[in-house]
DNA sequence: GACTCTATCTCGGTA
DNA sequence: TACCGAGGTAGAGTC
């Protein structure tokens, strides 16, 4: 990785146009050429990059940075105060836990949390514009649709919304509805949800966890 | 701007729970306090992170920083092999030019372009799933919702046909009719748009711009 | 390669 | 402050 402190202004021109005047930054140059442009003010995210892959031309004046698209950033060089490179090796990378998927996989193994009596039929239901994270039977044989989101939001309603749509095409499960599971639900999901006919449900994370750690435990037991 | 090369593990507990096993990564810490941690990686993203406001204690063995939300996140330190401190000052900015917000002010200012006699009620105009780019009237009377996008794809036209079901459950307005502006249709979009009676237009932004100027000048001569 | 969807999304705007 | 939509979204997974 090097790490370049510059004064230098900037120039994008790509999928949108954008120029830094002159000021002070960081550039960090990462192993596989992906490049950075970063002030110290309140922004977590850099003013400028590329990713890799890409070509990097450094001269005297001006770095410029091509990629295959058409991309094209110039880093005119005023004044270079550091320059330094550290081989910093492969990174083992980072180990995560409680997203989706998770949330996915414990209303799998207790769907009756949304609704008595709901039972699942698969994870990841194919159809044609996409898998429905589950489908499941309700009580009395209607098929539902669920849709699961860490957070609820209108775009996911139009989500689902599509999935039943095609669902509701194939003989051997119309007629279908839906259910909107989230651990937190916008207003505006809510509302757009029900004019759809689609029940919008909090879901509590820890809750389903504990549920399942309980479970675990009786099945030691026996 | 303070930037450390550093072996170190990594825990992360919050939005989700996270755990980075040893190895050799910079931390970059800028004047605000916003944390993050980079590999040498292909990933342009940190691996961990921490916006400000935040609150950083580091120890010679631990680094912690804690944030109003309950966040934690706890830097393992094994061996610190750089640590640099630059002052880089304010940064002017980026200036960003070809983005939807100006699409957006340009036809707001001429909104005749998309159709002859168009003329503007508000920009944002506010409805329960969210605000519509413009409401307008037609020569006529008749309500109009244009809905702007850079790139035209289909969601944008389901967006603009939530709002037009929307808007016509207000006696004021209805009927409604829709516009889609965008400096690029998909193909796909402009067959949705075109099946929900929606009419979809391309825009020329430089063009735009051009009039625009043009129409500034012609002012100022005034 | 094209398409789809998630994200500790981030960021800016606005009520 | 919370909520909502845009993003050069990035990145991962699937087909």
């Amino acid at each position: 990785m090097r790490l370049v402190i510059v004064r230098c202004s900037v120039d994008y021109k790509g999928r949108l146009e954008a120029h830094l005047p002159e000021a002070t930054r960081l550039i960090m140059v990462k192993a596989d050429g992906t490049l950075a442009i970063h002030s110290d003010g309140n922004a977590s995210k850099p003013l400028n990059w590329m990713v890799a892959p890409n070509v990097l031309e450094t001269h005297d004046d001006r770095w410029t940075v091509t990629n295959g698209k058409g991309e094209l950033l110039t880093i005119w060089i005023e004044e270079v105060l550091e320059d330094v490179t550290h081989d910093l090796g492969e990174d083992p990378g980072l180990i995560k836990d409680g997203v989706e998927a998770h949330l996915q996989e414990l209303l799998a193994a207790q769907p009756d949390v949304l609704e008595e009596g709901l039972e699942l039929i698969r994870r990841e239901y194919p159809t044609d514009i996409g898998p429905v994270d589950l489908l499941c039977t309700a009580e009395g044989g209607q098929t539902v649709a669920v849709e699961i989101k860490r957070r609820g939001e209108i775009d996911g309603v139009e989500q689902l919304a599509r999935y039943l749509e095609r669902l509701d095409n194939d003989p051997r499960l119309a007629p279908v509805r839906g259910i909107f599971a989230a651990q937190v639900i916008a207003p505006q999901a809510r509302v757009l949800a029900e004019s759809r006919g689609i029940h919008a449900i909090e879901v509590d994370y820890d809750g389903l966890r504990e549920a399942e750690d309980t479970e675990l435990r009786l099945f030691d037991l026996r």
